[in-house]
DNA sequence: GGCGACATTCAGCTGGCGTTAAGGTTCGTC
DNA sequence: GACGAACCTTAACGCCAGCTGAATGTCGCC
């Protein structure tokens, strides 16, 4: 169980990788590397971050076309982009396009997770948050559901799978990423415990006759949709 | 034991910060720091504290937006905010928002303490303040409950912990902020004092077979609601 | 200093929750 | 329309977080 925060680092220079991820992997995060934009948003798709930490020179697909995609596709994800100089032009196009904080080169890691830090907080939980979808909502601090008026006990796993659900609508998360982020296996062996739940919150979500908003998507995984 | 009084202390200038918390401090309050008001909210949420000093002018979030923030998520902590010159316009906004009373900077810290004490008397303890939720009443004053008409004695630490719980009805209260706030532990080892102490508190308020007010969050916490 | 009230610890217990597994059903494919 | 794979459904099992009741510790007060 239990959500380790994930960050991305997206950078083309194995130094500042290497650094960063051990950095935070000291930290405690999970840390996924990408050595080039396009791996960078492969990577997104494929282990949905809670920060990605993104340089905005690089060969092919750069920074800011990262950003643009990434916000284009929906993603909310928290962005720190590392610029090269403090170049305000840089700075401001980052911004504009989505990014949500940025630091100039050469940095120190002290300062990195400083703004780490500040973003996560900034992101992860704003008090009194409320997810909704449909007539579906969800109150994190009661970790509590209600549909349609009625409220909804949870137990922890499935609070934490519909959390999963709710902050990527629409998207198909694939089990894979569903495990790895509900269970934190890296796991081997087979298991149903996934279908096991998402029944689970089928039968609560849909007690009184409501319409299915978590949907099977056949050799894929599921998507929370209407 | 002894639940001091929490002040959290929001300012992106350092200094300012110092000599609010030392003052603090030596006068018994128990304060937090943070240096923006992303951090803010972060700490507010960790560590409910019973006032907050918020400077109103910040990078990032600034101290109107804070303001609007923690009363949006049902916060009802005291706040004292800090305007630059005396702008009757920050003042109003800011008590538009939320904020319980202003201070302009600069200021001395006879005059903080001043407000500081006047803000916590006019809530800690507004005389005859009765706490409610649902049939369950908490008189302040005379330290002692009532659920349905009966009354009920409460010892200190009953009282101090049903006093955490009514002061934020709905929220799931992790095991730690619950210790830290009725016991003060920085704990290591183990102890199930606050189960015990959960367990005198529902036998008190389920005496004559009322419904459970207090609810487990199983790895989590305690919630108040129905 | 002895008594009563309250706080804390302890050890054994319990039930809710997470997991597994076995059989059923649906879907895509040929 | 038959077959296998992917997914659903139901039930049973076992563990551990939290519950319980009683014993022990601590403090203030007469």
């Amino acid at each position: 169980m239990s959500e380790a925060t994930r960050v991305l680092v997206i950078d083309d220079d194995p130094k500042i990788r290497t650094v960063v991820r051990r950095g935070l992997a000291y930290e405690g995060y999970r840390v996924v590397e990408a050595a080039s934009g396009e791996e960078g948003l492969e990577k997104a798709r494929e282990h949905l971050p809670d920060l990605v930490v993104l340089d905005i020179m690089m060969p092919g697909i750069d920074g800011l076309e990262v950003t643009r995609r990434l916000r284009a596709a929906g993603d909310e994800v928290a962005i720190l982009m590392l610029t090269a100089r403090d170049e305000v032009k840089d700075r401001v196009e980052g911004l504009e396009n989505g990014a949500d904080d940025y630091l100039v080169k050469p940095f120190s890691f002290e300062e990195l997770l400083a703004r780490v830090h500040a973003l996560l907080r900034r992101r992860a939980a704003p008090s009194g948050e409320v997810l909704r979808f449909a007539d579906l909502a969800l109150d994190v601090d009661a970790r509590e559901a209600s549909r349609a008026g009625r409220t909804i006990d949870l137990t922890t796993t499935e609070f934490s799978l519909l959390l999963l659900l709710l902050r990527h609508p629409r998207k198909v998360l694939t089990r894979d990423v569903i495990m790895e982020h509900v269970w934190s296996y890296d796991f081997e062996g087979e298991s149903n415990v996934l279908e096991v739940y998402v029944r689970y919150l089928r039968n609560k979500l849909e007690a009184s006759g409501e319409p299915r908003l978590i949907h099977t998507i056949r050799g894929a995984g599921y998507v929370l949709k209407e």
